[in-house]
DNA sequence: GTCCGGCATTGATCCGGGTCAAGTCGGCTC
DNA sequence: GAGCCGACTTGACCCGGATCAATGCCGGAC
């Protein structure tokens, strides 16, 4: 059987589609291919259409952190100055628009409520940025995944039953995790019988109410 | 004597000020108060005058992350819904300029530059939001001190002499570590020889390119 | 000056999560 | 459907940073 991840559309609504909906060319990216990476010049804003798409950083020393997952909806790659600070990658196959910096923004000085879209796409990053540092700065292993586990539920509104869309690895990189860790602490979570891992992208939230109140 | 860091001012020169300086009440806060509190109707947007502001959260039991500091020039408490998700406290008397948010967004409307430099600001606010989750995220303790040190120099103009204008809790509750560790990790770094600790709220950078180094 | 109180440092011990090392399993190829 | 490969799980052990507990020290009040 073909994984589900590949073909279901994760769908955020964004009623900003419409005033930033422009001719943008739409990419489509394989698997682990790179869409852009760190210090490349920063000349597009993207979207991703279908599929998954992680943003990330590395150190030196290889150190990998992701910054943040992107469904489809999703805006990413914005930034302030000249070139990328981060790498993009696609998780899953995806089909992701491209749309020129220029143009959009030419569309953000003529149109206000275009300037006001944006702006409120950046602040929703950095909201969902400053939740990630809390995550990072002060939780717990259980409650890092299992803050995940309902992220991924509530972005893909799935009730109980969620695809996972990324790999163990990726969820320890975004978790600042070890593979390790999150492969034991789903075991475990399922032991309790708070979740089923049916196969290993697919999680079943047998408890919900219990799991948001471990995270509250 | 009087600790400089009451007085000294921290300069950050935001090329907008000019664009977004306009009738704003300035208000002081003492050492502690609270500016605005999580869960309060979000009417302003804050610009530090003078003094220092720290912004955190806080889980029910009491565990506390500091989100950022914010020194003279910054502006913070720029919200996309209706309520402050997040708490803001002078860390030293500090006087703060109170922008209506309706005022801001009307000048937003009707000029662009305005509206642009909305956009950078909290684009900005976005990258010193990743920076720090890679941080949290996969830096140890050591990393995580030396990086902060390094951008309290960054901020304050500071070649190697440092006034650090926030207590050891707040350090750790900014870096996710606890205040032994905090300490620990300065003093280890003194007998290193890497830097110098003259008094509890003031640093020397002994060699900074290698501190530089080690967060590479 | 001296006393006091709160912050900071230091020490001893513990433990959550990391590391290292096997296994196991599921999906894909042929 | 056999076999292989990469991803995941599990186990044993270790270690960085947390916790618990004194002690030290600076700054302010008088």
């Amino acid at each position: 059987m073909l994984s589900p991840i590949r073909t279901k559309t994760f769908e955020t609504d964004h009623a900003f589609d419409g005033v930033l909906a422009m001719p943008g060319a739409c990419m489509r990216f394989a698997r682990d291919e790179e869409i852009f990476g760190e210090g490349e010049a920063a000349e597009y804003v993207y979207q991703v259409i279908s599929g998954a798409v992680r943003t990330y950083r590395i150190l030196r020393d290889g150190r990998r952190q992701i910054d943040e997952f992107h469904f489809a909806g999703d805006y990413f790659g914005i930034e302030v100055g000249e070139t990328h600070r981060i790498t993009a990658e696609a998780m899953a196959d995806a089909s992701v628009r491209m749309i020129r910096r220029g143009a959009l923004s030419d569309l953000a000085a003529q149109r206000g409520d275009a300037a006001r879209a944006l702006l409120r796409l950046t602040a929703e990053g950095l909201q969902r940025c400053q939740d990630h540092v809390l995550m990072l700065g002060r939780r717990s292993a259980v409650e890092r995944v299992i803050g995940l586990l309902l992220d991924i539920a509530v972005r893909t509104r799935a009730e109980s039953e969620l695809d996972v869309p990324m790999s163990r690895q990726d969820m320890a990189d975004y978790l600042g995790l070890t593979i390790e860790t999150v492969s034991r602490t789903l075991t475990s979570l399922q032991d309790e019988g708070l979740i089923a891992l049916p196969t290993v992208r697919h999680v079943v939230l047998k408890d919900r109410r219990a799991l948001e109140r471990m995270v509250a």
